[in-house]
DNA sequence: AACGCTACCAAGCAAGCGCTTGGTATTCAA
DNA sequence: TTGAATACCAAGCGCTTGCTTGGTAGCGTT
C-alpha cells in the first residue's frame, strides 16, 4: 500500500484502507467489522482463504470468534451463506479500492498497472482479507448465492475493462486479456510470496504489465 | 507408473491418444485403463474434476464403477492416495502428450505454440481427463504428496521454461511468463467452452501466444 | 483336489459434520 | 418495571464421512 505512493506522490486525497471501510460501512454497503456479525465474516474470509471452504468446520470459525458452533446460525442461516455474504463483501470492499486506484492514475498506461497492483495487493498482503476466495471457491456457491454475487462483481469488471481498451493491450481482445489476467494474477496466490525479499507487489505488477503490453 | 521410470519414457512421436496410452502402459509408467485399479483412476479423475475433491465421496466413486464403496480400499490406501495416484497419472501423461507435441514444431515460436495449445486440449475436451485437478486441488494433498507429485512435474516444466526461452518473451523473465501462463491456462477452465461455435482451442492458444508474444 | 491370489460384498463403526432446540444473561426503550 | 430484542450457551440430533472387518466367489497354478 504505502510503496505505491511512489506514483501519486502528491495525492493526499486517498483513503487509508480504515477509512476506506468506515466509508462503505456508513453507507451501510459493508458490515461494520466490530459487530458479531462482522467479526464471523472476516474470521471466515481468513479462514476459507487459508484452508479453503471445505475444510473448514463451521466449529473452527466459531472457536476463531470465541462463541460455540450453533452460536453461528443466529447469526448466519447455513454455512454456505457464510461463503456468500464474505463473497459479496468482499466484492463491494475490492471495487471501492480498485475504482480509487483507476481514478488516481494519470495515463491509460499507469492506469492498467494500478489496477494490476491493486488486485495483487488484493491477492495478498491483506489489503483485502478473502479475496482469493472469490476465485478459488466459486464452484462451493449454489448457482442463485453466483447470481448475487456476480451482479456484484459487475462494476469491478468494467473498471478492469476500461482499463484494458484504453491501455491498447495487443491482440485486440480485452475481454480476452482481461480473462488471462484474471487466471494469471489470482494463481500468484500459489507461488508469490509477499515476505520474500527478492520480488516485492510493485515490482511484480510492473512486470506483468510489461509482459501483457509491451 | 514407479519415479524412475520417468528419464527413461521413449516414446515416439506422432502417436494417437490410445497409441501413446498403450506405450506408456507398456513402460509401466501408466496403470493399464482396463484394470480395475485403472477404471477407479479415470473414474476419480473425472469425478474430481467435476464436482472437487473434497465434494466427492468415496461412494459417489465406488458407484461409478459399479462396486461397494468399502471396495475401493482393497486397491487404495485412503482417499488422499487416490488423489496423489490420479495426479501422478495425469503428470505423466501429460507430459509425454506436451513432449511430443513440442518436439514435432519447426521454430521456436512454433513450439510455445505448440505449448500453449497443447495444455489447452489438456484442460479441456478430455485429452488429459482431470488435467485441472493438478491446480485446482493442489492444497487438498499432503505435503509428502505434493513433492512426489512435484518431482514427476519438473519434465513437463522443463519442456515449458525451453520453449518460452527460445521463443523470447517479453520482460526477460521466463519463470515468471510460465507462472503467469500456468494460471491463465488453468483458469480457462473456469470460462471457456470448447462447445462453443465462437471460438475453438486452436484459435484460443493462437490469441493467447500472441498476447504473451506480440 | 488343494492352494493362493485377486476382487469384491455385507455390515457397520467411530468420528465428524451442519444444524436445531430450549433456555439464559444482558441491554435498553417504553 | 416490564417487555422485547440481541447474543450467546448447553446439549445433542440425524446424517454422512472415510475406513475396517470378516468373509466369499472365481480363477489359474501346482
Amino acid at each position: 500500500m504505502r510503496e505505491s505512493a511512489q506514483v501519486l506522490a502528491e495525492v493526499p486525497t486517498q483513503l487509508s484502507p480504515q477509512e476506506l471501510i468506515g466509508t462503505l460501512v456508513e453507507q451501510g454497503m459493508l458490515t461494520d467489522p466490530a459487530s458479531p456479525r462482522g467479526r464471523l465474516l472476516n474470521a471466515a474470509a481468513r479462514l476459507f482463504e487459508q484452508r479453503g471452504f471445505a475444510r473448514t468446520t463451521v466449529r473452527d470459525l466459531a472457536a476463531e470468534v470465541g462463541i460455540l458452533s450453533g452460536s453461528i446460525f443466529h447469526h448466519f442461516a447455513s454455512k454456505e451463506q457464510i461463503l456468500c455474504a464474505v463473497m459479496k463483501e468482499v466484492t463491494i470492499f475490492a471495487s471501492a479500492r480498485m475504482r480509487s486506484a483507476a481514478e488516481s492514475a494519470g495515463c491509460p498506461q499507469e492506469k492498467l498497472r494500478a489496477c494490476i497492483q491493486s488486485e495483487l495487493e488484493a491477492i495478498h498482503e491483506q489489503a483485502v482479507p478473502g479475496f482469493s476466495i472469490l476465485v478459488m471457491e466459486w464452484r462451493s456457491l449454489s448457482e442463485e448465492s453466483q447470481e448475487e454475487v456476480l451482479q456484484l462483481r459487475e462494476e469491478y469488471e468494467r473498471i478492469w475493462l476500461d482499463a484494458i481498451v484504453a491501455a491498447k493491450c495487443p491482440g485486440d481482445d480485452p475481454a480476452l486479456v482481461r480473462r488471462l489476467l484474471v487466471g494469471a494474477l489470482s494463481h500468484t496466490y500459489s507461488w508469490f510470496e509477499p515476505r520474500d525479499r527478492g520480488l516485492t507487489i510493485p515490482e511484480l505488477a510492473d512486470r506483468t504489465f510489461h509482459i501483457f503490453t509491451p
